[in-house]
DNA sequence: CCGAAGACCTGCTGGC
DNA sequence: TGCCAGCAGGTCTTCG
């Protein structure tokens, strides 16, 4: 499930519900999603205060009075306040207040506790950079714009989906080489990926199949998806067909008319 | 640095 | 109905 647009609604909603609360227990079920150490990681969390809950490109950081609880909701994963626990719950975290679980089917996500916080793998925050820091980074980069997007520590948040609409709303073909965009069309790019994600998180996000918010409330966001999944369907700018193909072991979704090399 | 390929998991959809 | 291939909001590692 989870861009930016997706983790930052999921943050949101679990914020207000745990924020100062106190975990009583901490229960993991999946040794796949603590890969670091599934005792260290109860035991850790145990009897700790939650001091803030923040997002970090895709990353959830819990910062408690004594560590750090680390989210990541891989491809499938969800938070979820006062459900019940079910199949697919990798995580359980009792509060004072109440409960939140991590349900994941493919465990592709992460629920560890570090003592110290680690050190940072993702570059600025989408929300965060300025245009200014995004072109600087983009020289000397000889990868396709596309899967450069997609590289968390060059841009931390975007992912499939919105590096697919952000190139269409900037008309900027996925191939195209970093480095060699000029100043203008980086510009075009910036404005894109911001105007992107922010409509996305007014929506709620993308729900594709899972994605839900704490409380199980789905994203709108997949209705105005101008070429993510649309494939063979007309560009909503020129009526060309939309085009998928697959850069970087990602489908990704252009028009061909509309993006040009 | 860059891209391709394969892993890691589980479920769903479409075609035959 | 059944089976199989292909696909999925992510990331890692290895190799050339």
């Amino acid at each position: 499930m989870p861009e930016l647009p997706e983790v930052e609604t999921v943050v949101r909603s679990i914020a207000a519900h745990i924020t100062g609360q106190t975990i009583r227990s901490a229960a993991v079920s999946s040794a796949r999603v603590t890969r670091n150490d599934h005792r260290s990681t109860e035991q850790g969390l145990a009897a700790a205060r939650i001091v803030r809950v923040r997002r970090h490109g895709k990353q959830i950081h819990i910062e408690l009075d004594r560590g750090l609880l680390y989210i990541h909701l891989g491809m499938t994963g969800n938070l979820l306040w006062n459900a019940a626990p079910g199949k697919y719950t990798r995580a359980v975290l009792e509060l004072d207040n109440g409960v939140l679980l991590l349900n994941d089917i493919r465990q592709f996500g992460r629920f560890e506790y570090y003592a110290e916080t680690p050190e940072q793998r993702v570059g600025p925050d989408a929300l965060a950079l300025d245009f200014e820091t995004f072109f600087a980074r983009l020289h000397g980069r000889k990868s396709a714009i596309k899967p450069l997007l997609l590289n968390q520590s060059f841009i931390g948040g975007v992912g499939n989906i919105y590096a697919d609409e952000a190139l269409f709303a900037a008309r900027i073909h996925p191939r195209t080489v970093a480095a060699r965009l000029s100043e203008t069309r980086a510009r075009r790019l910036f404005d894109a990926i911001l105007q992107v994600l922010e409509a996305a998180i007014a929506r709620r996000g993308s729900t594709i199949s899972n994605h839900v918010d704490a409380s199980g409330e789905k994203g709108s966001y997949q209705s105005l998806h101008a070429v993510y999944g649309r494939e063979g369907e007309p560009c909503l700018r020129c009526g060309t067909p939309i085009r998928r193909i697959v850069l970087g072991q990602r489908s990704t979704h252009y028009c061909p008319r509309c993006q040009r090399v």
